[in-house]
DNA sequence: GTTCCAACTTTGTCTGGTCAAAATATATAT
DNA sequence: ATATATATTTTGACCAGACAAAGTTGGAAC
């Protein structure tokens, strides 16, 4: 059984490597993402390269082998049902549930998260909208962009937001902008750097592209 | 914030404080509790007095300190309402929670610990009728007793199963033993070393006094 | 091509928690 | 009183995971 630091490490490795295409994950951006001195990821990799759960290719990166990733995915897995669960069952504010997460994560059986993923009925996607993978691994896959490429008058819906930081959560929930909410764009302007959009029931809302490019929509299916 | 190892130890010493009166609990006994070498314990023990958590007098024993009940305390209160939730909310079978919650109380944040309390509705007692400290780390007092010192024609409660060894406790569900259950005894002979109970809705069954010592029973409420 | 810098690796050290085995203290029986 | 068994403590070693600081490397800039 993996120690949850190596989980964390899959994990860490597995996001960075979406983010980054088919480049390998490079050690610096790994220490940056997991807190973490340099030197002390050269050797952590090496370690999980010996057990075979990444590839490593001394100065230029590392990524997952299949067994890593497999494991990493199932991370995520129980990182995002516990957070929909502790959103959904217990209440919690979505700003907060992933420092939760974090913890529960390592310590929450394949028994109980099974349990727990029928509790709450198969969901697709955690509160923020990040998609939970099946017990088999598998992403749901969907079509989603970034807020900031939608064409002026467009009307899209929310589906998920790229940041855990809770005060840019709770600035999204204020101006109505949470995974499910239907909203259009009246305006965009690429040069001023912002974009207006008015969430359905809300205040029409003028954020910069910084903020728009963390927030994701899909087609609205309200027609 | 203490380590999962030293919320064990505490854990630990708590219980077998219980077990030992006023006596400071021996090395021996904790290294046999704990599955670890006994001079372990010995220097583990040091820091844990060293950090002001226990008393320790060496080749006698060691004790809680007040802060080291206190957090003693709470860790049992993490365990056995994550053992509530899971036999509550997600309905695992009692015999199996232990293990789960021996992982899960280490993980768990006040917040989230706090609306547990609140979804089950405050319980006084888990799934083992052992007791819920209030988060005060006060016990509500019961008068229970052993079910080898009931007297025949004694008409009773099962309140507590003092094992949770999960053989023992599918055996105590098999037969009716579980708490809440009333029930009587028609026979007990101390020199057969065995006790005859009917619990209530099930078939009269006899039991050895070392299965009847780990049963706690309070007085009926049903007349 | 040489220089230089940023990224990376190496090396040595630390802490928490563990074991194995040797040394020591205590209680008990004789 | 002495021998013996048993519990306990000490000692030295190990592993995981981390840091700090010194040493390498490879590519961009000139």
């Amino acid at each position: 059984m993996p120690s949850s630091t190596v989980e964390n490490y899959l994990k860490r490795i597995y996001l960075e490597q979406q983010h980054a295409g088919d480049d390998p994950v490079p050690m610096g951006r790994l220490a940056a993402a997991m807190q973490v001195q340099p030197g002390t990821v050269t050797s952590m990799i090496k370690v999980l390269a010996d057990s075979g759960l990444v590839e490593y290719e001394p100065r230029s990166g590392t990524r997952l082998t299949k067994r890593g990733q497999h494991l990493a995915v199932h991370v995520l897995r129980r990182h995002r049902l516990v957070e929909t669960f502790l959103v959904d069952i217990l209440k919690l504010d979505w700003s907060e549930v992933h420092e939760e997460a974090e913890e529960l994560e390592h310590a929450i059986s394949d028994k109980v998260l099974e349990r727990i993923d029928q509790l709450l009925g198969r969901p697709r996607a955690d509160p923020h909208g990040d998609p939970i993978p099946s017990a088999m691994g598998l992403f749901t896959e969907v079509v989603q962009q970034s807020l900031r490429h939608c064409a002026i008058g467009e009307s899209v819906r929310v589906a998920r937001v790229l940041d855990q930081d809770p005060g840019f959560l709770q600035f999204v929930e204020r101006t109505g902008l949470t995974p499910g909410v239907n909203l259009v764009v009246p305006q965009c302007d690429p040069i001023a750097d912002a974009i207006t959009v008015i969430p359905d029931g809300h205040q029409p809302i003028t954020i910069g592209m910084a903020a728009a490019r963390k927030i994701l929509v899909e087609p609205s299916t309200d027609s």
